[in-house]
DNA sequence: CTGTTAGCGCCTTCAG
DNA sequence: CTGAAGGCGCTAACAG
C-alpha cells in the first residue's frame, strides 16, 4: 500500500538499515549510496511514517493542549500562540476542550497520553485534583497554565491579575466611586479568587467595606455576566462602577447597560477584564485588563519543550504581569 | 517500561489475543476469562497504546484541521464546532494554522498522513492547488470548507455568502444610499469574489455604476480593514455607506469611523461581516452578517466521518445560508 | 472457546 | 562504510 522504508531501500539497492541512516543523519554513509537514496526516495515520493517512529522511540512530536473551553477567546488566542510555537519547532497540536468538566478532562488527558504526545499543557478545571495521577509515569512532562493548582504538580505559567485587579479598583475609587460591584466566574476557580481578592483588598485599604450583595458570581459566559449584572444593579441602584473579572461576562455586563440605556460612564463606570480588536469600538470604548495571552502560550510552549528534553529539571514557575488599559468607559 | 497488553495476558493467565479480543469485544470471550482479563487490566491500570494499534490498523483515531488563520474568531468557531463533534464519535483533532501560506500548508497536509489522521478537513489558502496530489491515496478522506476550489476535489461545505451580500447592499440602497463603499479580503479567494458580486449585482441591478475607486481589498486582518476604510473615505467624501465582507475588517473600518468621529449611522452607515457577542455592543450595535460557523464545522466534521466510513459513496456538496442581522448602524 | 504467529513501518544494536 | 535481525504494542488470520 503506502510505500515504505523498504521500497525505498529495494529502489535503492541497499539495506534498510543504511535509508533509515540518512533520513535521519544518525551514522555516516557515502556520498554515493546517499545520492542514490535521496534519488530513490524522491522517484518514489517516500515520505515517512511518524506513528511507526513514534511507537519505536516511545514518543511522538505532538503535544496536546487541554483547555476548559474553546470558545473562549483568552483561551483561543493561547492556543494559536502555542500552535505557532510548536509549529516552528517541528510539533504539532491536539487540541481538547473539556467544557468545564473534570470527567472529560480525565479522558482527554488519559487519551493524550494513549497516543503518546510528548507532553501535555493543561490550563485546569479544578485547583484540588491530582493530575500527576493521571500521568503514566511520575515525571511525565506537562505544564499547567492560567489557573493555579491547591499544591504544584509541575512548571506552569500564570498571570498576576490580583495585582491588576486591584489597580482597577483603585481606579475606580479615585475617580470617586464608593458603591462598587463585582463580576466574577466561578469562586472555586484560582483565577477568580484572585481578581476577587484583588477588588477586596483595594476597597480595604480605602476604608469601604465589601457589600457581598455586590458581588456576583457564576459561569464565564455574556449571559450569566449579563443576569448577574442585572441582578445586582436592580436591587442595588445605588451601585456606579462595575468591575468585571472574565472577558466573556464583560460583553454580557455590557449589553446589559446597552439594552437599558444606562449611559456609560455616566451613569455606570465599568471596566472589564481581557483586551481585543473590539474592545475599542465599544460604546463606549471599554477599559479592560490585558492579559499577555500570546506570551503565556509561548512561554507555556518552550517550557514544555524544555521538560521535554530534560525531566529532571528544576521545576519553574513563571509569573506574568497584566496590564491596565484605561480608555472611556470609567 | 509502559505496561501493554502482553503484561495483562500474563497476569490474567490467558493469551494476548484474548487480551485483544475483550479489549475490542471483537469475538466471544466465555464470562470467566473475560472477567480475569478485565480485573487484570484494572489491577495494572492498562490503557491501550493507539499508536500500535493506529499502526497496524493503518489509521488513526485522529483527524486533522487545516486553516489559513487560527486568530480569525471565524476559524476559531468552527474549530470549537469540529472539535466538540469529533470528541462525541472518539475523534481526536490536530490543528494546524498555515497562515494563509502555501507552501505551509502542503507541509502540514504532508505531516499529517504521516501520522496516519483519518481525514483532513481544509479550509484552503487558494483555489488553484490541486490538493489531491498531494494525498497519499487518490481516495484519501478529506473535506473542504468555506472557500471554494476552481474545480472541486471532494466533499465540501461552504456559506452561500453572495446572496447574503446582496441583500445587505440591497438594504443600503433601500436606505438612500448610492454611493456605497467595498472592502474585502484578497480578491483571488472565493469568498471574496463572492461577496463582491453579490454587491455589483445589488448595484447593477439599481442602475448604480460600480465605482472601482470606491472598493478595496486586502488582508484579512482589522488593521488592513483600517487603512482601507480610511483610504476610501479620505478620497471620496461622497461615500455614505460601508459593505465590509470580513469580520476583522469590520472591525477595522468601524475603529477608523470611531477615531475619526464620523457619526454613524447619521454620517456613515455601515454593514460588517460575521456576527459575534460584542456586535452588540458597539457603537451603535453592528449590522453583520450571522454564518452559520457551528453548523458549518458539524456538518465537515460528518462529512468527513462519513467518507471515511466509505471511501466510494457519492461526494456531497454542502451550501449552508447566512442572515442578515440589521442593527443600528444602517 | 482460546492460543500461535506474522506482520504494521521504523530504529538500532551487533556484526561484518 | 553497510547489512541482518529483533522488537516497539497491537490486530487478525489460521489453527486448534
Amino acid at each position: 500500500m503506502a510505500i515504505g522504508i523498504k521500497d525505498v531501500a529495494m529502489a535503492a539497492g541497499v539495506s534498510i538499515a543504511t535509508v533509515s541512516h540518512v533520513l535521519n543523519s544518525t551514522r555516516y554513509v557515502s556520498d554515493e549510496t546517499r545520492r542514490k537514496v535521496e534519488k530513490a526516495m524522491k522517484d518514489l515520493s517516500y515520505s515517512p511514517n511518524y506513528l511507526a517512529k513514534s511507537l519505536k522511540e516511545n514518543k511522538s512530536n505532538v503535544i496536546g493542549l487541554v483547555v476548559p473551553d474553546i470558545s473562549n477567546f483568552f483561551f483561543t488566542e493561547i492556543a494559536g500562540a502555542i500552535e505557532t510555537r510548536l509549529r516552528e519547532q517541528g510539533y504539532n497540536l491536539i487540541l481538547c476542550n473539556t467544557d468545564e468538566n473534570l470527567e472529560l478532562e480525565k479522558q482527554h488527558i488519559a487519551h493524550l497520553q494513549s497516543y503518546m504526545v510528548s507532553g501535555i499543557i493543561i490550563a485546569p478545571t479544578t485547583r484540588e485534583y491530582n493530575y500527576r495521577s493521571l500521568f503514566k509515569t511520575y515525571d511525565y512532562p506537562a505544564v499547567f497554565i492560567d489557573r493555579r493548582l491547591n499544591t504544584p504538580q509541575g512548571d506552569s505559567v500564570y498571570v498576576d491579575t490580583k495585582s491588576v485587579s486591584k489597580k482597577a479598583v483603585e481606579h475606580l475609587i479615585s475617580k470617586g466611586h464608593r458603591n462598587i460591584a463585582f463580576i466574577g466566574a466561578l469562586k472555586s476557580l484560582s483565577t477568580t479568587e484572585d481578581r476577587y481578592a484583588g477588588y477586596a483588598e483595594a476597597l480595604y485599604e480605602h476604608g469601604i467595606a465589601v457589600r457581598p450583595e455586590l458581588t456576583g458570581f457564576g459561569g464565564a459566559k455574556d449571559d450569566s455576566g449579563f443576569e448577574i449584572c442585572r441582578n445586582i444593579l436592580e436591587n442595588n441602584p445605588d451601585v456606579t462602577a462595575i468591575f468585571v473579572s472574565t472577558s466573556m461576562m464583560s460583553i454580557g455586563a455590557m449589553r446589559y447597560l446597552v439594552d437599558n440605556r444606562i449611559a456609560v460612564p455616566d451613569k455606570m463606570a465599568i471596566i472589564g477584564f481581557d483586551d481585543y480588536m473590539w474592545t475599542g469600538i465599544t460604546n463606549p470604548p471599554l477599559s479592560t485588563i490585558k492579559q499577555p495571552t500570546v506570551e503565556l502560550g509561548v512561554k507555556s510552549a518552550d517550557l514544555l519543550l524544555k521538560r521535554i528534553e530534560d525531566r529532571s529539571s528544576d521545576i519553574v514557575n513563571e509569573v506574568l504581569q497584566a496590564e491596565l488599559i484605561i480608555r472611556e468607559s470609567c
